[in-house]
DNA sequence: ATTTTACTGACACGGCGTATCGCAACAGTA
DNA sequence: TACTGTTGCGATACGCCGTGTCAGTAAAAT
């Protein structure tokens, strides 16, 4: 039996692991958001069937689970540099940046515990950052409110700039109330306050204004430790 | 022609508006979550088809606002009591609540800019508290420091709450890291601070928790407020 | 060489959001 | 009272979704 009679193997399937699955489904949500990501097109992505994604995780939300940690691997700075409050802000700053790259993470940011190996990792620095300088209450409820803070202004940030986005309107415009609806409610005088601040209020860069409430909390936080609870 | 003849007049659909279809959506969301929500199911709530809706909503999004909208409304209280303080700490704790009555709230937060009348209202109650107080700059990053940490920390909890609620596990257990995956990473003792966090922290309840930190960062605001930036 | 195991992928199911469009009920006119 | 214009309802349909089922097959174990 000759060569020519033998017909080539079979083509086994290319190998697929997490690995290959999430920088799909990752590509997929960069490029299109998170409703962008079907198992159906992660799997095209990578000349599978849909099943096929069943054997590596056993339901979509995994999948974004797999994805959030993914992130969580670029938050995480390979060496931590400084005190504490250098530690919370760099991890604040990058946690922004990484949000501002994959705008879907602010989507599923404090949606859900992160429990995978490099979202304990960004955990545990805040924690070692803090270690010793006070109770381990104290600790925790310092991570923790930095924590919700910084979420919030993400995810906050990110949802402006996609209604200015959504509406053709530059922040500055948004904040002047161009956009008709608003205009409209601010003209009844039923939110002065609210008009007043629109009409008064300088524009602010989203960082400065993400960094400078990030500072207040430090300072907060700076309070607590200094004066140990009674 | 006899009565007996004619036939009833055709049964007018029962007229719809916005308000009965935002209570059908609520109501599916407060027993099954926000994924319980579907255009087809709320119509048939409603004793209409899917398409009827779309005479008073043009996309699901649009519902998911006026939802969102709706609970500010549960959230803004009759009257405003005391200073600044007091009325930012109210506005957080009912929001709070709001999203412990309606979970799916949690899903909703801070994910798109909440410019109905409702959610104005809000906005407004706020600023107005801190009116006069400081720069007009100042009270806007007040506002937006304060709201971004309540809108973090009410999506942490409800969060853990629904981890907690699918492993089975008590608040307790799952802090004692309980949940198999947990334990063997702390094992790995890659997470010392995290691990000695988990061990030797005192379980604290929900809203003792979001009290505090709500209230040191009220404190980091009043600081703010005292002395005006430079 | 044979049996067992594990995995793939085709198919199917039920549900989804929403575009299209014929039709029926009303309002206005003569 | 007949007619006409307008409105808006709902049946149907399209394409997509997550995922259960299951027959087949290739690798591993015997």
């Amino acid at each position: 039996m000759t060569v020519w009679d033998r017909p080539e193997p079979p083509t086994r399937p290319a190998p697929l692991d997490r690995e290959r699955i999430v920088a799909a489904a990752i590509a997929l949500a960069d490029e299109g958001g998170l409703e962008a990501v079907s198992l159906r097109k992660v799997a095209a992505r990578l000349d599978a069937g849909p099943m096929r994604l069943y054997g590596y995780i056993s339901t979509k939300e995994e999948l974004f689970d797999l994805m959030v940690d993914e992130v969580h691997a670029e938050i995480l700075p390979e060496e931590q540099p400084g005190d504490w409050r250098e530690v919370l802000r760099v991890l604040a700053h990058r946690t922004r940046q990484a949000a501002l790259r994959h705008e879907w993470l602010a989507d599923l940011l404090g949606g859900r515990p992160s429990l995978g190996p490099n979202g304990l990792a960004v955990t545990e620095a805040k924690l070692a950052a803090l270690d010793g300088l006070a109770d381990i209450d104290t600790v925790m409820r310092a991570v923790e409110t930095v924590s919700a803070y910084f979420t919030g202004a993400i995810r906050r940030e990110i949802a402006n700039l996609r209604a200015e986005r959504a509406t053709g309107l530059s922040k500055r415009d948004w904040q002047r109330a161009s956009g008709p609806h608003v205009r409209r409610m601010l003209a009844t005088d039923r939110f002065p306050a609210l008009a007043k601040a629109v009409h008064d209020g300088t524009e602010v860069d989203a960082e400065v204004s993400f960094a400078t409430g990030l500072d207040w909390v430090l300072d907060a936080v700076a309070a607590k430790l200094a004066r140990p609870p009674a």
